[in-house]
DNA sequence: GAAGTACG
DNA sequence: CGTACTTCA
């Protein structure tokens, strides 16, 4: 149960990467190397990142071969990685638990029967992002100087923060959930072919004719990611009625619907546990030797998937560093 | 999450 | 037309 149902309401235009240089952009970490590790899982001989015990660092090969792509447009990506759990979260993070095993299951009858179309289908869903992946991406990032913000609970909430209060530009996701936490600018497919997306909360707001605040509670009342919505209710029904009504409460009164938790969630996205004040230096210049040391050597990741990678980070950085003192 | 299809 | 459901990744 995602937020697609978002994307109707949201104002979002494609944007050149050209119009992005010299800005910083905090990346949704969990969001990002999640759709590295699907895709390098997906066409990368497991030997190439598979350790002689078994562990899978696939996030090293993702992270070495997606970050030329901020360096090479002249973007400064921050990453920030989730904290503890909220107790809402943990519900989702429960239920996605056992979808995962309903998968793995299906993963071991593939086996069995044989079928690799399916085998390879059904592994690319069962990634996930374990402590040996989250310890060793942070530690990758560390060696490439990219700095790493540390967010109590929710890394999506933390980057709407600090996009919100000026020291970073953009969220960096594709969870259309940047625009439930404030974010006033999130760009999306930053990790695919083309140009990236733009989802502006101030224009999404203006074509709505609604406040942040309606926004959010239309938003619950369609579902989101930590609340099932109203059985009926999409996105055009949600925002007649709050604009009709004015808040969630008086919806569900109207309506004589109930939403267990509704202000439970409505607190998440409107004030979520965030640091206040957060620090990290900007000026990047990676210590390429040294990660690849850590990758290739300590890791034994295959050298083929990650050269191309360093050297595009090596060349790009020392470009930066150029266009700083030209 | 995206896209296509079915349902009311 | 708006929402729900399905499939693929």
């Amino acid at each position: 149960m995602g937020n697609a149902a978002l994307r109707d309401l949201a104002a979002i235009e494609t944007v050149p990467f050209a119009d992005l240089e010299g800005s910083v952009v905090a990346v949704d970490a969990h969001n990002w190397l999640y759709r590295y590790l699907t895709t390098t899982v997906r066409f990368t001989p497991d030997e190439a990142y598979t350790t002689g015990d078994g562990t899978e660092v696939a996030n090293l090969v993702g992270i070495v071969q997606g970050l030329p792509k901020f360096f090479e447009h002249g973007i400064t990506p921050v990453f920030v990685f989730d904290g503890g759990p909220s107790e809402l979260k943990t519900e989702e993070v429960e239920r996605r638990r056992e979808q995962r095993e309903h998968y793995e299951e299906q993963l071991e009858e593939a086996r069995e029967e044989g079928d690799d179309v399916r085998v390879a289908t059904l592994e690319s869903r069962t990634q996930r992002l374990t402590d040996v992946i989250q310890e060793t991406s942070r530690e990758v990032l560390r060696l490439l100087d990219v700095p790493v913000i540390e967010a109590p609970a929710e890394g999506e909430a933390q980057a709407a923060h600090v996009a919100r209060h000026g020291s970073v530009d953009y969220v960096g996701t594709e969870d259309y959930d940047a625009l439930l936490f404030g974010a006033p600018l999130t760009l999306r497919q930053l990790t695919s072919k083309g140009d990236p997306e733009l989802m502006d909360l101030d224009a999404t707001l203006d074509d709505h004719g609604i406040t942040y605040e309606q926004l959010v509670d239309a938003a619950i009342l369609i579902g989101t990611d930590f609340n099932d919505g109203i059985s009926g209710v999409g996105p055009k029904t949600a925002i007649s009625e709050i604009k009709e009504h004015g808040d969630l409460w008086s919806v569900l009164e109207a309506r004589g619907d109930t939403i267990p938790d509704a202000d439970l969630v409505r607190t998440l996205f409107l004030d979520p546990n965030v640091d206040e004040d957060v620090a990290f230096d900007d000026d990047i210049t990676p210590d390429v030797d040294a990660a690849r040391e850590y990758v290739v050597e300590e890791w034994g990741v295959h050298d083929d998937e990650v050269e191309r990678g360093f050297e595009r980070i090596r060349k790009s950085a020392v470009q930066t560093g150029l266009d700083r003192w030209t």
